[in-house]
DNA sequence: AATTTTAATTAAACAATGTTCAATTAAATA
DNA sequence: TATTTAATTGAACATTGTTTAATTAAAATT
């Protein structure tokens, strides 16, 4: 088949990249493939390397895509709230619950690590980030605080969701990710109190 | 080739064991395949097969092992130490740095996940998981709360060494895994204080 | 000692990956 | 209409994990 205009080139990353949601949605990080998407599109695997050189580069561009849909969802979220910070980390521990499979393909560890994130991927997490900085604003004394706070709290939040997708936390702690989220935030907000102008 | 007698049943587990760690420790958790051990030992790809049932199943047993090894490391040197919590904090992350590959291939989130591990794996988690336990009673009041010190620095600690690992720390932070892990405890052991009773 | 039985070892064969690339052909251009 | 351009395909290849029948060395039996 030759030159088809059933769709333009934006058309096909977009039904490349929803496609790739879909399969990971539905059955797993393991439905990420060439084919399985050729096959969900219409089009042959080939189609796949014309739009995006290979599927490392794919990957990042549906990570990009799923961050950003995380990033809307929870900045909207939060606008809502007066307790920012409590629904934030609440949210975060239900995106990684509700969407499991989307969660363990976005924070898959890379298999070796020669090459590293392209920048507009890196920025995208750091965007993600700065809601968590914005959520300890108001519930701290200034901005580096809140730095701390977020630097503190959030590797906590995600530390509990990695060990609960690896079905770790369970073997070791009855309780819920949310109340062990709860209990750290109570007793790091309890911390920081204590702590002006101590840290490294 | 038929019946060797170059190595027992016994020995040829230990050599596949040794060949993966070796295997992922120098190249990466990529090369953790039949293939590859095979070569490594000697033998055919058909061997493994016969001596373990699949590589899921191997994955597994290398795990363990890993998993042993950690655990002898951290409890020889928690008891030469006097703050024993903070030494394990600095230890833990110093693993998950200087064997950053095995670090890797352990904690790698299961691509998909159906089947759960076997008990007697999640048992050597639990193990690993009561040295934490151990190193935060000499510093709390009770068991309880040191049961709870751990529940909550151990995500934490953890989740700074899976983004760190990941290269999502460098991108949001300029302190390093050690200072973070600093920080937060000493932001928590403040905190803990102020909170008696308070804990869900 | 010779024969039979057992089971350890191998690799061919298969299915399913990601990837390359030459052939095809529909659309754009002249 | 003829020519050029480039989108689309799928055969082909390398590499995976896995199954399985054939091979044959060691153990058991006679």
């Amino acid at each position: 088949m030759g030159r088809r205009s059933d769709h333009t080139q934006e058309e096909l990353k977009e039904l490349i990249i929803n496609a790739s949601m879909k399969l990971i949605t539905e059955i797993g990080p393991s439905a990420f493939g060439t084919r399985s998407i050729a096959k969900e599109i219409g089009y042959s695997f080939g189609t796949i390397y014309h739009i995006y050189d290979n599927l490392e580069n794919l990957r990042y561009f549906v990570k990009g895509r799923v961050l950003d849909n995380w990033y809307k969802e929870l900045s909207k979220g939060m606008d809502r709230q007066e307790e920012k910070a409590k629904y934030l980390i609440d949210a975060y521990i239900d995106l990684s619950e509700q969407q499991r499979f989307l969660w363990a393909f976005v924070f898959a560890l890379p298999s070796d690590d020669k090459e590293n994130a392209p920048s507009w991927y890196m920025e995208k997490i750091n965007n993600l980030f700065s809601l968590v900085i914005a959520a300890f604003e108001p519930i701290t004394h200034n901005k580096r605080e809140a730095g701390i706070a977020a630097h503190t709290i959030w590797p906590g939040v995600h530390g509990i969701c990695v060990l609960d997708m690896a079905h770790k936390l369970e073997m070791v702690c009855k309780d819920s990710p949310k109340t062990l989220a709860h209990n750290m935030f109570a007793i790091y907000m309890s911390g920081i109190k204590n702590m002006k102008g101590e840290l490294e």
